[in-house]
DNA sequence: AGCCGTTATATTTTGTAAAATACAACCCGT
DNA sequence: ACGGGTTGTATTTTACAAAATATAACGGCT
């Protein structure tokens, strides 16, 4: 692209990645870091604060992946003495574990392309 | 994700990838195919209708790259012996060819990955 | 001069995803 | 018994992208 653009060097390849089921989105960037933010604060309802999202969203969200994989990946209680919470499952933190590495592969592949617009 | 999953083989990495400016998007796999089907077909209301898409808004893709570009992809023409026309130029040949490349090269890393999620 | 099929452009309508709102159920602790 | 903060769920409202509609301009042809 160097020689199609104006100032190659503000244009990158962006994208998206995720993992895909025969129904529905199984995990991508956005449900990764919610549960992120879920093991990071413990509960559903303060991880969509954290991310500026409605809780109805998160908790689809949850329940998609949930009902998707063969084991939930978010326990979730309610009531009790903080009134209920949520925490990743070792399934759901071996599928942080696993899309974050996918992730960091895509970022480096994007960066890679990115290069190569630049040059070529 | 084999263990994560009831059924690995049915699930697969998925992705989009696309080429982004300062402040617009510059060339995406709906962008290119709508470039490839204006090289086919010579006009763009008929690569619009050839893909589903209302003119407008195949006209208005057409539009953001062209202004973008440092010289525009495709060449239009109004009024003439059929109505006008459109075609790609050198530039938008050249666009077609080497994001065509790009997208070649990310269907292989998502058969990679899924590859990996299925295996691991 | 008038026709045709296209480009070019503005405005209105529609469809849909997300947000907002509301409320029941839960259960530990006081 | 009840208060608090959460999960779980339904319904309504909002926001926005896409589609639909409309219309002018263009220029070779008959």
């Amino acid at each position: 692209m160097k020689d199609l653009l104006p100032a190659p060097a503000d244009y990158r390849l962006e994208g998206r990645v995720w993992v895909q089921g025969p129904h529905d989105r199984f995990l991508g960037i956005g449900r990764l870091e919610l549960l992120v933010q879920i093991q990071a604060t413990g509960s559903i309802s303060r991880a969509a604060a954290a991310m500026g999202m409605s809780y109805k969203r998160a908790w689809d969200l949850v329940h998609s992946m949930n009902t998707q994989a063969r084991t939930p990946l978010v326990a979730t209680q309610t009531g009790g003495k903080s009134g209920g919470g949520a925490l990743l499952t070792p399934a759901g933190a071996q599928a942080v574990a696993e899309f974050q590495d996918v992730q960091a592969r895509f970022r480096a592949f994007l960066a890679d392309e990115t290069q190569r617009l630049a040059g070529q």
